[in-house]
DNA sequence: ATAGTTCTGGACTGATCAGTTCAGAATAAA
DNA sequence: TTTATTCTGAACTGATCAGTCCAGAACTAT
């Protein structure tokens, strides 16, 4: 009945969430942000609100995009895409088939900004509580899967270790945020392929890329 | 042979550390800083520049406070102040004080600021390279000191493992990483402790304390 | 074509930013 | 006390910030 938006909502959306993963909330003037997304000002109020719910937003399609990777591994490709939680195998294959995917088969330009919700945790801890604390709950779910994995091959005799799953899921979220530390300090691809490999070997993780 | 600044330079410089510390380097606005460092406006321009030239000073202040611990484990207290390099021990025990002492035995505040050279990496790395390098040269050498820790170790055998020093002190820096988003995260003192032994524990330092 | 609705560019708001300037206060030496 | 020097509070600069507003353009259904 009337005049449609004259944009695509969700490439708007994903062009912000590449911004604000490049140079952290604060940073992201709105200028910039509109330019980005392809759409003037009124637009953004209209349809995302305000600079801090459009960020918010972002944050979610980051976790979907960052969290199906790791509940979906190549073996088992598309059919549980609604939670990919509950169909999923838990396997350790898929948390190594994550930080390859996440961290080395990406173009460098992105690999260099790191993860969007450990930049956000950081920027956002004294600034603004509930961002930060909306980020962090999003790693813990992703940590609770690392535990679930661990849970599954250390019952299924995969994985032989005197490690509770707990410990090592938590330990594998520790090396997961300092690598995307050592990611956003634009370490060569070389280094951090190096840094992966030895953190899965300690994981107990054997990669069959390095067993050659 | 005139008036003599109203102020004591260092104690306004550790002020500002940790103003920057805590909120980072944007947040910081100059009502702020100049608040806390309990000097006026022109003052901070005279003495130390600009806000930018403050941050710097900042970074290797906090180096300096982070770095000595260190170099200087407790049983190896004063002697060696100037460089904390030369005559040191390069000992795992030095690593596991320096975990101990800049993560546990701290008031929870400061706990839940993390690393300002870790925060000034991510926050920086797209918005001014250089303050981003800088921090960064500073974990490398942190790094470095690391590896020489696990060099020493493996050369006296207190250390058994068939990884390279260089490889274990990477893997530790990483694990040095993500406990400080851990901490900025906001994780209770347990939480963290029990992070901090499992990653010692998998570096082949095995801890005294726990070991009861 | 017309009418009805929705979208959007650009101007505007008031607040805040980092950095500059300078008159006058404060000090030390004479 | 006077003088020379240095420090500092407060006002000012121009730029930029997020967010508001509205007149007019753009589109659909009739």
């Amino acid at each position: 009945m009337a005049r449609p938006l004259s944009f695509d909502r969700t490439a708007s959306l994903e062009a912000a969430m590449i911004l604000f993963w490049q140079r952290g909330y604060q940073a992201c003037a709105l200028p910039d942000l509109l330019n980005a997304m392809n759409i003037s000002r009124s637009s953004l109020y209209a349809t995302f609100g305000d600079k801090r719910q459009l960020f918010i937003e972002c944050l979610d399609l980051f976790f979907q995009r960052t969290f199906n990777p790791l509940c979906q591994t190549p073996s088992q490709p598309r059919e549980t895409k609604n939670q990919g939680d509950k169909n999923s195998d838990y396997s350790l294959i898929s948390i190594e088939h994550f930080f390859r995917y996440t961290i080395l088969q990406v173009p460098k330009k992105r690999r260099a900004c790191g993860c969007l919700l450990v930049n956000t945790v950081l920027e956002m801890a004294e600034q603004d509580r509930e961002l930060s604390a909306l980020a962090s709950e999003k790693l813990t779910k992703v940590e609770q899967y690392f535990i679930r994995c661990f849970a599954k091959a250390k019952a299924g005799k995969t994985l032989n270790t005197d490690a509770s799953a707990e410990d090592l899921g938590q330990l594998c979220m520790t090396l997961n945020q300092g690598l995307r530390v050592a990611s956003r300090q634009g370490r060569s691809q070389q280094e951090l392929e190096s840094i992966l490999n030895n953190s899965l070997k300690m994981l107990g993780i054997h990669s069959q890329k390095e067993n050659t």
